[in-house]
DNA sequence: CATGGGATTGACT
DNA sequence: GTCAATCCCATGC
């Protein structure tokens, strides 16, 4: 795969929230086509960079390619896209994937549900469940989306001109009402409440 | 140093 | 539908 350079980032966050979608994120044998993202920015209180510039917020306010990888309710790892320029605040937050290799390994990691083995739809159907599905932990804050070890590539064919929903954000308390949330429409990998 | 609040998930009524 | 688990970090004293 040959990874998203840098400048896809280094734009408006909205911009890049929507063309995430159908892109392909690789990380330790696993893979799969992002189908649901949010984006975030400093200028709206629910995003973590919102309070400015402290030890937390340091890596959405740096290069754009980053990955910013925080936990979230004590429990699990979230990933997102760092974009615009070195200085501004933003990120997209992956939000489901469509698994896409490794789904095996991806079983195995996030392990039975009742004592029934995962189908297809509901290993990384969610935010929490994709880092899990694809092993991705809190040391890789900060690491690069080009280089790795978690990379991002380009829409493959069938990806190509996705038709894309567009709704509110989920599980935020503040600035619910701003419409940033994007996903593959009718994709069964997205998370509840479907758009 | 103590406290409180989550960009969630899964189990249970 | 309700609810607890669990930990990082921002905030306030």
């Amino acid at each position: 795969m040959r990874p998203l350079p840098r400048s896809f980032y280094d734009r408006p966050v909205l911009d890049v929230a929507r063309e995430l979608i159908g892109c392909v994120v690789e990380h330790e044998h696993c893979a799969g086509v992002i189908v649901e993202t949010e984006a975030y920015h400093e200028s709206e209180p629910a995003c973590h960079a919102f309070v400015g510039l402290t030890p937390r917020t340091k890596v959405i306010f740096g290069e754009p390619g980053v990955a910013y990888v925080y936990r979230s309710y004590g429990i699990h790892a979230l990933l997102n896209a760092v974009c615009e320029s070195a200085g501004v605040g933003a990120a997209v937050l992956i939000r489901a994937l469509a698994p896409l290799e490794g789904l095996e390994l991806m079983r195995e990691r996030r392990g039975a549900l009742g004592g029934r083995e995962l189908r297809d739809a509901e290993l990384c159907s969610g935010p929490g469940k994709l880092t899990q599905a694809l092993g991705v932990e809190l040391g890789e804050n900060g690491t690069s989306l080009s280089r790795g070890p978690v990379r991002i590539g380009p829409r493959e064919r069938a990806w190509r001109d996705p038709s894309i929903a567009v709704g509110t954000r989920i599980g935020i308390t503040k600035a619910p009402e701003l419409q940033w949330r994007f996903a593959a429409a009718g994709d069964p990998n997205v998370s509840r409440p479907r758009i």
